[in-house]
DNA sequence: GATAGTAATAAGAATGATTCTAATTTTCCG
DNA sequence: CGGAAAATTAGAATCATTCTTATTACTATC
């Protein structure tokens, strides 16, 4: 018996997405990214693919998130030095970090503001990427 | 010979800021910042205070600057996972990161703007801090 | 359909910024 | 002065992340 394109794809997930071919262990991590909002750390993301590829390794998960974000699939958002987290929301959003809870929540920005009209940048700047966080609680 | 007040006083700078009593390490520490706009690591801090305090360690660099952000004297900066800098101006204002030279820029606001106008955030949402960090380069 | 070349994955070791621990020194205050 | 508290030191420990090397999977070609 002999098969073809990827190892399994009981999934709903494209086999390729910005240029990125999505083997098995991609999209495990995309589609867990995609239906939790909670901004998980890569160790999280681990602990919860495992449980469809027990195989799968910590490694395996760092690299699958290094492609994912430099293919614009999702977001890295960091938070001081505490572990890295992953967004899948690629709209232009900052980060809210709840003291109390520990959550994170997107924040929109209200419409008809550009970030770059508010910032008395040098001349001739090109931006690449804008990190917005805020700390607080919600009282 | 006694000696009263601190160890060593050629300095310009109080024996006192915020409440944080300034040991000659947290004013070493703390001139340095002021002298430099380049927003130096814990590890170059260490480096060029050694010139003054050989005998300081790098862990006490560490406990200075940690002494000086939570009593609001200076501001740790973090591009993505990389080491932390260290910044003695405390006006709000966000940080742009050069990746052409590797330097890193203050960013004022447009003046008359306030952050949160512009961020959609929940009702009864406290902010504890701002951090507006840019990556790209100058043309 | 076999096969060679390339890309992805796995497991564990290595890295490096930061924090912790325990011992010593300095400062404060009665 | 003398004891308590705070700060400093040196080095060990931590832990998220990256690296290394071997193995496995995929792709294109014959």
């Amino acid at each position: 018996m002999t098969t073809h394109g990827l190892q399994n794809q009981q999934t709903d997930i494209p086999e390729e997405i910005n240029g990125l071919r999505m083997t098995r262990q991609r999209q495990e991590v995309y589609r867990f990214l995609m239906g939790e909002r909670t901004h998980p750390t890569a160790n999280e993301v681990f602990m919860r693919i495992k449980e469809a590829l027990p195989h799968v390794s910590l490694a395996t998960v760092y690299n699958c998130l290094e492609a994912l974000v430099q293919h614009k699939i999702i977001r890295q958002v960091n938070f001081d030095r505490e572990p890295s987290r992953y967004c899948p929301n690629l709209d232009e959003h900052g980060h809210f970090h709840d003291e109390t809870t520990g959550t994170i929540h997107d924040v929109k920005f209200k419409p008809g503001i550009n970030l770059t009209d508010i910032l008395d940048l040098p001349p001739n700047t090109v931006i690449k990427d804008i990190e917005i966080t805020l700390r607080g609680q919600l009282a």
